[in-house]
DNA sequence: GCGCAATGCATTGGATTCTTATGTATCTTT
DNA sequence: AAAGATACATAAGAATCCAATGCATTGCGC
């Protein structure tokens, strides 16, 4: 089951800062396969939408770059920089927080695992 | 403190359903401050995006209307069909499964209550 | 009784964000 | 040699939400 694109709406940044924070240096593509395959597909960036996220960070100051050549292929890799470090914390513990009262909303009981 | 209304996205309609599946009829200004009320404030409707989502959910069929008059005040009062009471299931499970996802990758640990 | 805040509906313009489609190029596998 | 995977990127359009605005009624304070 494929997550409705309604739902992921608004994530992005968030899953590509954690993603940055816990993996000194990644790649777009790198990026893509790593949360399709941390969340059994069900969660599936597309290029479209994380290309230009990935820009927009940069020019926010986010992340800095740097261009790697795999044979004549080229790659580009992000990583944080210290304001996105920080950056990174703030939006995880706001997700945190979001969903914590996103449970209490909608009666959204504990798994019991 | 407010969530940053890229969170919200994508979950208005989940909180919109339940809350018609909790209160058999309610109408739009009520789902604001309800919301506010149940979200200590965290969460804020605002009505360019309720009415014309509660209007969407009308052309679906998975909600009923029906105009009241308090005073000389109109009042519409919005209902789930039985479509909308499965839609509504369906929603917050998928939410539900969601969170969960979002967990593990961005590395949440449990609250300890 | 007058003004302001709250109640209650609604629409519009704009911003943001994502999707779909497309494009280019290289490398690997069959 | 073709197909699929790797890897970048953009552009047009859809969807969704926000801020602003508008209208009308009701209640409260002074």
């Amino acid at each position: 089951m494929i997550f409705s694109s309604e739902l992921i709406k608004g994530t992005l940044k968030t899953i590509v800062l954690k993603l940055l924070a816990d993996n000194s240096k990644m790649y777009g593509y790198e990026i893509t396969q790593r949360v399709k395959e941390l969340t059994s597909e069900r969660i599936q960036l597309t290029e479209g939408a994380l290309y230009p996220t990935l820009h927009a960070m940069e020019d926010e100051g986010l992340v800095t770059t740097e261009i790697e050549y795999i044979g004549k292929r080229v790659r580009k890799y992000y990583k944080l920089s210290t304001t996105g470090k920080a950056r990174s914390k703030e939006r995880i513990s706001e997700f945190a927080d979001f969903v914590e009262t996103m449970k209490l909303l909608l009666d959204i009981q504990p798994k019991t695992a």
